[in-house]
DNA sequence: AGCACGCCGACT
DNA sequence: GTCGGCGTGCTC
């Protein structure tokens, strides 16, 4: 018999590190219905307030519902998130053991997150007024204000054209407002793009892979799109997103954290004929709401972000993209550590459309899939131009003299192709002028006193720095520990290489290229303007193994490779392959023949020998023979716990708790029927067993069944929350890590 | 994570 | 006598 009815409530997730939602009621006067989930609230929570998003309506539980406090204000009449992606982000709750509130702050932009309404996305367009028309005059002349007034001579230019140029605008538009020199006008929300007759045509390769991912438009397909370097699989998507484009259907396009420049939105633009938005982390984030929003009110046809795009709402879905999947940039390093990628499949299967992961050197990971048969593998083969892959030369190095790093066919290599009139990239995986500062007569080198890590030179021998913790110091004169005035940089990075190639060749045009070179806002293509078409030589890290079309480009030189040979890390072997196919990539076009010099003291390495003679095909067929003897992903399954702590105790204490934890619904994974078994290993120090000062290290938790290890990580991590020991130390849990450190 | 409460040290 | 250190507990 019911004397009460139950009471409803409202579920309501808050973006607090707490593994629970609380329970509110509704503001007086208001029902409890379904009309309130996904809408954001604002309520008390202690003595703060706090936005946010009701995330079930439910029968309370535990708390009596006359001590629940009332809603405070309902923010969206409507909800915010279409249903399927509150449902992902719940998966991605459970998946990566995340609260919910914390997973919705880390995918609605930071604006929406805080409860500001949702933002105009009319479209503007900027003129110049009466004033402006006659009032030009009085603006200091070539300053950025009096650029801009001028453009506007020829008439009136829409928001979005300024955004895409990538040079800031807001600033000097706002100080031509404030003299009434422009005015902004609405614009229809139609953009009118003139749209490109026809497309490209594609080569039969292209066309086949387009059809076949067109053929899959309107349910789950999953393609992995296996494309070798310059085949063109821009093209390959650019047709595809036509086809979704012409059902009336959005795209989202997913690049890695270096490729979304603004050639990029351009190609696409072009392509598509029609205006393509653009999501990453530099945006403001006002435009981020916007353009978050036009997606979420189906205005917004093709998005192209980084890995935080995936959390797009798609109201009208008709495909997904995942470009340079491989690329490890798609996977989170903080926070909820969700890999975009492996997003990207979870919801192209609750939103029924094609996925499509295109790269030159796929993931072990896609290629294992494709090769059970659950993605479609299509591949292209032919470089677009009849250009050829470069021949890769190996230099062996062995017993050679080198000079910075440098030995002599290699530069007498870079001589010839200068002679030529054509561009030498020189590609070295570490930054500053010498990894380590070496006493020559007591082997005392330069520490990081707050990390197990060597300072690394820079500026020509002015300067240490912590690539780690960002620590700084001058270098001593002289050795701390003998004395001796015999301190040198021992090794070769990109400055060290371009005094080097400075000294040979200084009538070169040299451009580095490396994190500290392109460190202002659109620093990486500055530097390649400052190349430009002729003669000249790039040195620099691994921002250059893709973007930017160098047709000038002849010959590629890899140095200092080595290291990545002999690493420590399970997929190592993978991005040092991924690498070098990347950066080899980069040499040739159909006019200009390519070459390849790799450097090393191991021409005989089997990576490099399989690599060279098979391609990135055999290197992974032999990679992925290796992961299975080793049980490694695919074959197996993953979760890292992270720790670290100012005392080493304080860190023990806490992994030793953490390990009983796992270990009871460990054994009980295991003991169920067809169950499992669940590795636990640690507490490992990390890699780096103290960073920035604090001590880190780990649990690693393996099972070859992925049920199982979630059932496990289940049950465990939400008492990690509640054990005494986790007071002193910080932590997190990263399910499928890409990297053990 | 915040934020308050609470119980011990060197200061006007 | 108080200001303030951070340990502990709680948040519907």
């Amino acid at each position: 018999m019911l004397v009460n009815p139950p009471a409803r409530c409202l579920r309501v997730a808050l973006p607090v590190p707490l593994p629970r939602v609380f329970d509110y009621l509704p503001p007086p006067g208001l029902e409890v219905d379904e009309g309130w989930v996904g809408c954001r609230v604002r309520v008390g929570f202690g003595r703060r307030e706090l936005v946010g998003l009701v995330e079930a309506v439910a029968v309370s539980g535990g708390v009596p519902s006359e001590s629940l406090k009332p809603v405070l204000e309902r923010i969206d009449a409507k909800p915010l998130l279409p249903e399927e992606l509150l449902a992902t982000l719940r998966w991605v709750s459970g998946y990566y053991h995340a609260p919910l509130g914390e997973v919705l702050a880390t995918a609605l932009p930071a604006d929406l997150r805080q409860g500001a309404p949702l933002p105009d996305t009319g479209r503007f367009a900027w003129a110049l007024s009466e004033a402006g028309a006659t009032g030009l005059e009085r603006l200091r002349r070539g300053a950025r204000p009096r650029q801009l007034a001028e453009r506007l001579q020829a008439g009136a230019i829409a928001e979005d054209t300024l955004e895409l140029e990538a040079t800031p605008w807001r600033e000097a538009m706002r100080s031509l407002q404030q003299r009434g020199l422009v005015v902004r006008q609405a614009l229809q929300a139609v953009p009118a793009m003139p749209l490109e007759p026809g497309g490209v045509t594609l080569n039969g390769e292209q066309a086949t892979a387009a059809q076949a991912i067109v053929e899959g438009l309107g349910r789950f397909h999953p393609v992995l799109l296996e494309g070798v370097t310059g085949s063109g699989k821009t093209e390959v998507y650019l047709d595809a997103i036509r086809a979704c484009l012409a059902q009336g259907r959005q795209a989202l396009v997913l690049v890695p954290e270096i490729g979304l420049t603004p050639q990029t939105l351009q190609r696409f633009e072009r392509g598509l004929g029609i205006r393509v938005h653009a999501l990453h982390s530099n945006l403001a984030d006002g435009e981020r709401a916007r353009t978050w929003t036009a997606m979420a009110r189906g205005e917004a046809q093709v998005v192209v972000g980084t890995r935080s795009a995936i959390f797009s709402p798609l109201p009208r879905p008709g495909l997904i993209v995942v470009d340079e999947e491989h690329d490890a940039s798609y996977k989170q390093q903080d926070g909820v550590r969700y890999s975009a990628r492996d997003l990207a499949l979870v919801r192209a299967r609750a939103l029924s459309v094609p996925v499509v992961l295109g790269s030159a050197t796929p993931s072990l990971e896609s290629l294992a899939q494709a090769g059970r048969g659950l993605y479609r593998h299509l591949g292209l083969s032919q470089r677009a131009g009849a250009g050829r892959a470069p021949p890769v030369r190996v230099l062996d190095v062995r017993k050679r003299r080198l000079e910075s790093g440098l030995s002599g066919d290699m530069l007498d290599a870079i001589a010839a192709c200068l002679a030529r009139g054509e561009q030498a990239l020189v590609f070295r995986n570490r930054r500053g002028y010498a990894p380590v500062l070496l006493c020559h007569d007591c082997g005392w080198s330069a520490e990081c006193p707050r990390c197990d890590a060597r300072m690394t030179v820079h500026g020509r021998g002015r300067q240490l720095i912590c690539h780690h913790c960002g620590a700084r110091r001058r270098p001593p004169t002289a050795c701390p520990d003998c004395g001796s005035l015999g301190l040198q940089p021992q090794g070769a990075g990109t400055e060290r290489i371009e005094d080097a190639l400075a000294e040979r060749f200084p009538e070169a045009n040299l451009v580095r290229v490396d994190r500290e070179s392109t460190r202002q806002r659109d620093g990486l293509s500055r530097q390649l303007q400052k190349l430009g078409d002729g003669a000249g030589i790039l040195v620099g890290t691994q921002m250059l193994a893709k973007g930017h079309d160098l047709a000038r480009l002849s010959l590629v030189c890899v140095v200092g490779i080595d290291e990545g040979l002999f690493s420590a890390d399970f997929r190592a072997p993978e991005r040092l392959a991924q690498l070098l196919i990347q950066v080899s990539g980069r040499a040739g076009r159909a006019e200009v023949p390519g070459e390849v010099l790799l450097q090393t003291h191991h021409p005989e390495h089997p990576l490099l020998a399989t690599l060279l003679q098979g391609g990135y095909p055999a290197f992974a067929r032999l990679a992925l023979e290796e992961r299975e003897l080793a049980g490694f992903p695919p074959f197996a399954h993953l979760a890292l716990l992270r720790a670290d702590a100012a005392q080493e105790a304080a860190l023990q204490g806490f992994l030793n708790a953490a390990r009983t934890c796992l270990e009871g619904p460990a054994r009980d994974a295991a003991g169920r029927p067809g169950g499992q078994r669940i590795g636990i290993l640690g507490p490992l120090p990390a890699p780096m067993p103290r960073r920035a000062g604090r001590v880190r290290a780990q649990l690693l938790v393996s099972s070859p069944s992925r049920p199982a290890l979630q059932a496990c990580l289940a049950e465990a991590v939400p008492r990690l929350y509640d054990l005494p020991q986790s007071r002193k130390v910080r932590w997190s849990i990263d399910v499928d890590p890409v990297d053990l450190y």
